[in-house]
DNA sequence: GCTTTTTGTTTTATTTTTGTAAAAATAAAG
DNA sequence: CTTTATTTTTACAAAAATAAAACAAAAAGC
């Protein structure tokens, strides 16, 4: 899961940063509503966190540029303490919720979190297909019966296959949900760790659950049994 | 599927459930704001249908309320003729569709599928042209009841052809829509892999989906069955 | 600080796809 | 009916993509 976070105030941008990649998510920062924008339309997020009042271009505006441009990405905006009017503008721009400073950090990886699982349509953390059960909350893998252990990676390639099962899934694409922005494309950790999947998924090469598209990627699919 | 009516008035409560039924859906009804939001807390509805003017707790703080803790049931207003005002305000307290009082039956129940329909996601983009269906999601193509394994260019050269199915397309048009614009005019890749396509559509020779029209290009063509 | 595990790189091997070229077939024109 | 142009088909070579293995570096755990 990638995250933006557009805040100009770098201790509250560096604090929130810290925070969430404990927490396993990719998180990019921008400093500035142009920065934000740039970002936002140029890498696929899952979710942006985005604070009103910002140099450049203002939180609203970045938000309404995004709609326009039919960027849905998730939205949770950061308002002034009290400042009713702001949360009501935020949420009319376009913004999906809402967040008052200052708060808590659990209070912030809830909304997150709800948000995320909203978006997905998901409301139960468990992701099923075929004989893979994935628990996106204690992050545990069975295989049939048995728990598969899996690194954080390999969980993260997993947990994006999951979501988007017999979907065609470009290297670049999963390799931009995975790692942050400044990952250098032309490594081959992709199917490093897609072998690695493999593997533990399909000790013995029956299933086949990912499929390779030569020239254009990954598919996974696994017959529901 | 199950709903649930927040009404008041008793007739129209019943007739609408009435109609409702009819249509196989499962209904309660709630006569009070109060109720509705004690139904809507514990129950897991696909829909609900809440009038604006209640007794108890009106249907925007229901509606509210119901938002505010993190219940994301599809929410169709009832609101008041000619009143703009209720309409926008619905919609800014979470609701996602409304319809003014009277109303056609008919136009809930178009109105209730199209936002379950929303609600399920949307539909998988598919192409079809007779036997041959291709989604171009997950990039599968079949044939009849058989998938059919394409390559990564075979799958460019099918799917312009299937969004225009019936034109004449000459082959500078389908080498520029599937190569960079620098490639090679006088090579006869496109020849090539019409063939290889036609072989996988059609092994039999009988379909003949992909029609040469010397000295002016191709035209896929298949009926529609 | 040492050990183990995980992550990422490099290298080599293998497979598949793509594109070329030439021959064969077909259609159109004279 | 013969010639010419165009398309289809075949066979092959080149290029590209992926898989696999082994290794090095980094991170995490003890």
């Amino acid at each position: 899961m990638r995250l933006l976070v557009v805040e100009d105030e770098s201790l509250l941008a560096e604090q929130i940063r810290e925070h969430l990649v404990q927490q396993q998510f990719s998180v990019d920062v921008a400093h500035d509503g142009a920065d934000g924008w740039f970002k936002l339309s140029e890498y696929p997020y899952d979710l942006a966190i985005i604070d009103i009042g910002l140099p450049k271009m203002d939180g609203l505006s970045l938000i309404r540029k995004a709609r326009q441009n039919d960027i849905k990405t998730p939205v949770i905006v950061l308002t002034a303490r009290g400042s009713w009017q702001e949360k009501v503008q935020g949420l009319d721009a376009g913004a999906d919720d809402y967040l008052t400073k200052p708060f808590h950090t659990e209070e912030l990886l809830a909304r997150i979190n709800a948000l995320i699982r909203r978006a997905a349509g998901q409301p139960d953390p468990m992701l099923h297909a075929g004989p893979v059960r994935l628990n996106s909350r204690t992050q545990q893998v069975w295989l049939g019966d048995d728990e598969v252990s899996l690194t954080a990676y390999e969980y993260k390639v997993l947990e994006y296959f999951m979501h988007n099962p017999n979907k065609v899934i470009s290297k670049t694409e999963l390799t931009e949900h995975i790692y942050d922005q400044d990952f250098d494309l032309d490594s081959n950790v992709i199917e490093v760790f897609v072998l690695r999947l493999r593997k533990k998924l399909d000790p013995d090469g029956e299933l086949k659950p990912i499929e390779t598209l030569r020239g254009r990627g990954y598919r996974f699919t696994m017959a529901v049994s």
